[in-house]
DNA sequence: AATTGTACCTGTCAGC
DNA sequence: TGCTGACAGGTACAAT
C-alpha cells in the first residue's frame, strides 16, 4: 500500500487526533507485529506515555512519545493505522488496539501481517536497520538537483531498481516510481549512469511533482490504502501508467505496457518512454 | 556492486 | 461452483 504520499497523509490525518493523548491500554492480538526495546515489555512500556509529535521519514511513521520514546510504524503492503471510536466493530486483522485517554482508539490493522510497530528510545532510533540506512527525503531541502545528478552518475543499475532502493532515495515505491518515469519519459530499463543531464533534471522534477500531487490528492487508493480516518485517496484517478496496462498513454495514446522488471510489475509507455 | 530468487502472509481475480 | 495459480503500494536475506 503505502508509499511516501500515503504515509504522509496518514501522519497529517492522525496528528491532530492523537497529539497530546496518553495511552491508557493496549491489546496485542498478533505479537509478531510488535517489536519492543531490548529488555522491555511493549505494552508495559507504552502505557502511560503520551503522543508529542508525528513525523515521517521515507515510508516510516515516527510517533514521538513522552519520556523520549518513539513508536516507529511501518505499514509495508497492507497496514492501516486508524483512529476511531471503540464502538466501531473490530474488523478482521485488527492486530493491535491502543486505547487513548479521551476514550478513542488507535487500531493497527494489516491483512498480510508484514507491517511492524517498533518501540525504541529516541536516541536508539539511529540503530534501527532500514530507518538508519534511508537515502534523502525527495521533498526535503537537501535533495537538490546537483546532489541527485552526482549520486546518479556513478550508479550502474537500472533506473527503476535504483529509485526503488530506499538507501538511494527514501519513500518511492512501485506506483510512484512508474509514474515518475512516465512523466520524465524515461524507459525503466535505462542504466542510471547513462542518463543525460537533461534527463536527470526531468526525472528530478517528475519525482517531486508526482509525490507532491500524490500528497495533494491524499494518496493513491489502488487497493487497500486509507488514511488515519479510514478515508480513501484520489490519486488513483490521476495515474498515467500504473494499473493502466492496455489503456492509452495520456501523452501519445499508445497502449500502456506491463512487464516484470526489477522483480515488480512495471507499467510504461513503449512509445514515449525511451 | 548489482541482480535474482525466496520468504514473510492473506485475499482477490482470471482461467479452466 | 470450485479449484489452481498468479499477483499485490515492501523489505530483508542469501546466493550468484
Amino acid at each position: 500500500m503505502p508509499e511516501l504520499p500515503e504515509v504522509e497523509t496518514v501522519r497529517r490525518s492522525l496528528e491532530p487526533k492523537i497529539v497530546g493523548r496518553t495511552i491508557k491500554g493496549l491489546t496485542i492480538n498478533l505479537p509478531r507485529i510488535v517489536n519492543s526495546p531490548p529488555g522491555h515489555d511493549f505494552a508495559e512500556t507504552l502505557i502511560g506515555k503520551s503522543f508529542e509529535k508525528l513525523e515521517r521519514r521515507g515510508k516510516y511513521l515516527l510517533c514521538y512519545l513522552s519520556e523520549d520514546y518513539c513508536l516507529v510504524v511501518h505499514l509495508r503492503m497492507t497496514g492501516r493505522l486508524i483512529h476511531c471510536s471503540p464502538e466501531e466493530p473490530i474488523v478482521r486483522h485488527s492486530h493491535v488496539l491502543i486505547e487513548l485517554d479521551d476514550g478513542q482508539q488507535l487500531r493497527y490493522i494489516d491483512v498480510r501481517q508484514f507491517g511492524t510497530l517498533t518501540l525504541r528510545k529516541t536516541e536508539e532510533l539511529d540503530k534501527l536497520s532500514g530507518l538508519k540506512d534511508l537515502g534523502p527525503e525527495p521533498l526535503g531541502e537537501d535533495f537538490t538537483l546537483a546532489e541527485f545528478q552526482k549520486a546518479i552518475a556513478s550508479k550502474k543499475r537500472n533506473i527503476k531498481a535504483l529509485l526503488l532502493d530506499q538507501r538511494f532515495i527514501a519513500g518511492l515505491g512501485n506506483i510512484y516510481v512508474d509514474e515518475a518515469l512516465a512523466r520524465a519519459a524515461l524507459h525503466p530499463d535505462r542504466l542510471a549512469s547513462d542518463l543525460a543531464s537533461e534527463e536527470v533534471d526531468s526525472l528530478y522534477q517528475s519525482i517531486r511533482q508526482v509525490l507532491e500531487e500524490g500528497i495533494s490528492a491524499r494518496g493513491t487508493s489502488f487497493r487497500d490504502y486509507v488514511d488515519g480516518e479510514g478515508n480513501k485517496g484520489d490519486f488513483q484517478n490521476r495515474l498515467w501508467v500504473y494499473g493502466r496496462a492496455g489503456q492509452p498513454c495520456p501523452r501519445c495514446k499508445e497502449p500502456i505496457q506491463r512487464e516484470k522488471k526489477a522483480g515488480r510489475g512495471t507499467h510504461f509507455c513503449p512509445c514515449c518512454q525511451r
